[in-house]
DNA sequence: AACCGCAACAACCGCAAAGGG
DNA sequence: TCCCTTTGCGGTTGTTGCGGT
């Protein structure tokens, strides 16, 4: 893990919101490089960040096959039913929920789902991580009960939407239950979804710059889950990362418009880099994986 | 138009685990 | 085995945009 051999200059670095120029320099330098010593990159990159700020960058923004925008109802369901069962683990949790990462599964928990949870709980606080952990642990069919009533809203044939293996997996430890959402819950996403209508299910905008790659990069082969990299929508993303991207308007801030978004989804069905399907390529994508499956 | 409150999300901070020398 | 460094994770804070007054 450590990593000597990367110098660490003593610098004043820069804090705050990323630019689209510090956010292209990462992306062409891990782009070219791979993902290696993240102490290293800033320096490398030319950007006056601290490693750390550059990792969380990477795998909070810039990296591929990322989902952006509203969480879907299966997505919900998930998010809360597992935190039901094991408390404020964001990593695992996040885990099943191929393109968001932690950080996304918990800004959307805090600032939404907790509410809910709280309401169809008739007000009282939500179990705080230890209740979670030690009754995921002891009685996890239990915990969910508990929490909400369930009731099963999949089938086994898992007709979840996140097309994701994995997604079908998903059931208590312990308990033979699938995983689902009280119907208030559900009833309340729902009601939230359409208020966010103006918000597309989209995908990470993560698009080439101006120019076209043509990537030859040094991704781990070990890491390189020869399994789920598997382009069926005329992307090149092996582990060669070979191939060239199509030329794109330049990149629109993180901030853009749904509109802008939409254009993004658009492009990614047309002959471009398929980022839709990359949620499935890097099916087990999430920021404690990286290492893993990149 | 200005102010305020709120929601959503990006990013930082601190801690613990992991790994190499 | 210890020390140091890096990485990963979760909590928290900061920023921005939007709607209501």
């Amino acid at each position: 893990m450590g990593c000597r051999s990367c110098e660490k200059p003593k610098m004043n670095y820069r804090k705050g919101l990323w630019s689209p120029e510090e956010d292209q320099r990462l992306r062409d330098y891990i782009l070219k490089h791979g993902l290696g010593c993240w102490s290293a990159v800033p320096a490398k990159a030319g950007l006056q960040r601290n490693g750390k700020s550059c990792r969380l960058r990477w795998i909070n923004y810039l990296r591929p096959g990322l989902k952006r925008g509203m969480f879907s109802q299966e997505e919900e369901d998930v998010v809360i039913n597992l935190q039901a069962k094991l408390g404020n683990k964001w990593s695992q949790i996040a885990m099943h929920l191929p393109g968001r990462t932690d950080n996304e599964v918990k800004n959307y928990w805090n600032s939404y789902l907790k509410k809910r949870v709280m309401q169809a709980q008739g007000g009282s606080n939500p179990k705080s991580p230890a209740e979670h952990t030690s009754m995921s642990t002891t009685e996890p069919a239990m915990s969910m009960s508990m929490s909400m009533s369930m009731h099963h809203v999949k089938n086994s044939s898992g007709s979840t939407t996140t097309s994701h293996d994995q997604d079908a997996n998903i059931s208590s430890n312990g308990g033979s239950h699938a995983l689902s959402a009280s119907a208030p819950l559900a009833q309340q996403a729902f009601d939230h979804q359409a208020q966010q209508q103006s918000k597309n299910f989209v995908f990470s905008d993560w698009v080439p710059g101006p120019e076209s790659y043509s990537v030859s990069a040094h991704w781990p082969t070990s890491t390189a889950s020869s399994g789920n990299v598997t382009p069926s929508h005329g992307g090149a993303f092996g582990d060669q990362m070979s191939g060239s991207y199509g030329v794109l308007p330049p990149h629109q801030d993180h901030q853009t418009s749904a509109a802008a978004h939409g254009a993004a989804t658009g492009i990614a069905g047309s002959g471009y880099f398929d980022l839709l399907n990359m949620g499935d390529m890097y099916g087990g994508f999430s920021s404690t994986n990286d290492d893993l499956l990149f």
